[in-house]
DNA sequence: ATTTAGCACTCTCAAGGTGAGAGTGCTAAA
DNA sequence: TTTAGCACTCTCACCTTGAGAGTGCTAAAT
């Protein structure tokens, strides 16, 4: 059923109180601090129509609305009107990111960027490494038939990795495979897979001589399983989550605190998410994860130079701001992106 | 003022009793549970004069009695006996171990270890690189005069530091050094610190040559400037904190988590007692953090084939099973001991 | 000299009662 | 179609109350 404007215009005034003051909306709040020419019983008999089609709902019998989650869809899908940040707001997140000049720490300011604007829990997934293209490699004899494998992608990203072989691989085998890969990998920008074809093909050549040839296919096998190699999950603001008066029972809190504790159970979340290409915000029980039901998700990928790198987010209860969290999100990223295209 | 011996046994007594039901203890408690053989009132004599002595302290005048960080710290000293794992605990905690191969993980599982056996949070240090010495090391050329640093220490441990750098430095140069440091290297375990010593003399000499020898040299002096790399920190069990009876109030909760948040807070301070020879046990407001003044700290050293390398702890609420904490920070150190020694 | 029974006293806590206040839905009149 | 008016519901803060769990002190018992 299509709502009318009417109860389009008083869904979205209890939404913004809602959302402003964590309290149950009551008719007279709407008839007073939104100037919509109505008496209070319009707007409850309006309400109330909005109560049987789910878009609100009451704690009990003589209280204030809540919206529902089907409320807050509608609200950010149709009803909200988007919200910019100010341009002080900008000058001063630029001038948080121009104090740090290296990866590590431009990721590290961002999930803090993240939960400080937003006053919610800020998760940024640093770039995995399927979606780089490898600058340099580095194979390490580490000894006990140990090979550390170092890689640098393009942007400065650094994975290591401790392979086990099953017979030995001399140093000239390891330098001269290191050569050969990386004066491949000057050639030109290869994408991942395709480094693993050339490779695949190529080494079968060149090693066939070598009697250990197995032991370094295998080798060079297990090297480029990227999967192995995870991305890296910056996390921020937990404590943020205590204070909202929605979690007060600490059995609640327990419940969500739970999830948060482990840091990839967030961040495999979102990863499930990074087919979209908006931004992507998931409300309340739209969300599979039963402990952060009561909580929505507004996340949104990052690129470096224009290739689709990682995915930052923000998580908070149900009842957030919304165009100004989206508006949070679509910025930073949008900075990050330019700021690790430049690395 | 030295306690007599009834005294003490009652001050056992009450805190045996406080740190399992958290609630405080009365006279009627004691004479019902612990045979002392004594009434009520004679119970509630001592307790009058243990409170003067500020051993004991009540929440209201009708209440029972609660230790105050006197009455711990006399019985961790004193009154406390040791508690010994039992074996079957030994041997789940070894069945753990062994499924942890490699060395992040194996410190990985210490930390969660820690904290489900204690129910509190458990902290790793890492091996600091300062601790071990150096097995091989690499410099790879990242371009736009940056140099990754790669090291490889005795444990096992990889350490990696990004060298901004004024002047070039060739690919030759490069190697030529890497190659000459791991010479040395192989030579005999050396110490970092002597390393360095040699380093200066011999780089000196050799390099005089060189048109870039300033930059070498820079670079030479800040990639052993080994204050840059810090260990890592494994933490585990924040939200144990959470269900603890002391913390019901939110607004405690929120000062402690403040303060376990940033992982680097909780470090830091075991860091500080890094020089102590035993168990380090810190109760209540000897902690010189605010934030953790009603918890207990129980910190131990582990070691890498008999040298100190990091340090292990857990935090809790003061009122902890002192002699089980200890036991297990103590077990699980010395196991961590070995296998790190085995890597 | 110690120990303890007895007692007056204190404090907490859960339960029940109460009234103000904030809401609502419905109805009848505008 | 809108709204004034009203009966009704529910919460919440506040008070009272009595039971229960403690204590400290004192005087008697050991």
């Amino acid at each position: 059923m299509e709502l009318n404007e009417r109860m389009k215009t008083i869904l979205t005034a209890v939404l913004h109180r809602y959302i402003t003051t964590a309290e149950p909306v009551s008719s007279s709040i709407i008839a007073k601090k939104y100037n919509l020419n109505l008496s209070t019983a319009t707007i409850r008999h309006e309400m109330n129509l909005l109560e049987r089609h789910d878009y609100l709902w009451q704690p009990h019998t003589s209280s204030g609305r809540i919206p529902t989650d089907k409320g807050y869809r509608l609200y950010v899908d149709n009803l909200m009107k988007k919200s910019h940040l100010k341009e002080n707001e900008k000058k001063r997140i630029i001038q948080i990111y121009q104090k740090s000049k290296e990866f590590e720490e431009t990721m590290r300011t961002t999930s803090q960027l993240l939960s400080k604007l937003t006053n919610n829990i800020g998760v940024v997934l640093g770039p995995h490494i399927l979606n780089n293209s490898i600058k340099h490699i580095q194979f390490i004899s580490v000894g006990n038939n140990r090979i550390l494998v170092v890689i640098i992608t393009n942007t400065g990203l650094v994975c290591q990795k401790l392979i086990n072989i099953s017979g030995e691989i001399t140093k000239n085998t390891l330098n001269y495979l290191s050569n050969f890969i990386n004066s491949k990998l000057i050639e030109k920008d290869i994408d991942l897979i395709n480094l693993n074809n050339i490779l695949r093909d190529e080494l079968d050549k060149i090693l066939s001589f070598q009697e250990s040839f197995n032991y370094i296919h295998n080798f060079i096998e297990e090297c480029f399983n990227f999967r192995d190699f995870s991305d890296k999950v910056y996390l921020d603001g937990r404590i943020n989550i205590i204070t909202q008066p929605e979690f007060k029972e600490t059995n609640k809190l327990n419940y969500i605190l739970s999830f948060i504790e482990e840091e990839n159970a967030l961040a495999n979340t979102i990863r499930k998410y990074l087919g979209f290409k908006q931004t992507k915000i998931i409300i309340g029980r739209e969300n599979k994860q039963k402990e952060i039901q009561n909580c929505s998700l507004v996340a949104r990928k990052y690129a470096i130079k224009g290739k689709p790198a990682g995915a930052i987010g923000i998580l908070g209860p149900t009842r957030m701001d919304y165009p100004r969290m989206i508006s949070i999100v679509e910025y930073i990223s949008d900075k990050l992106s330019e700021i690790l295209s430049e690395f």
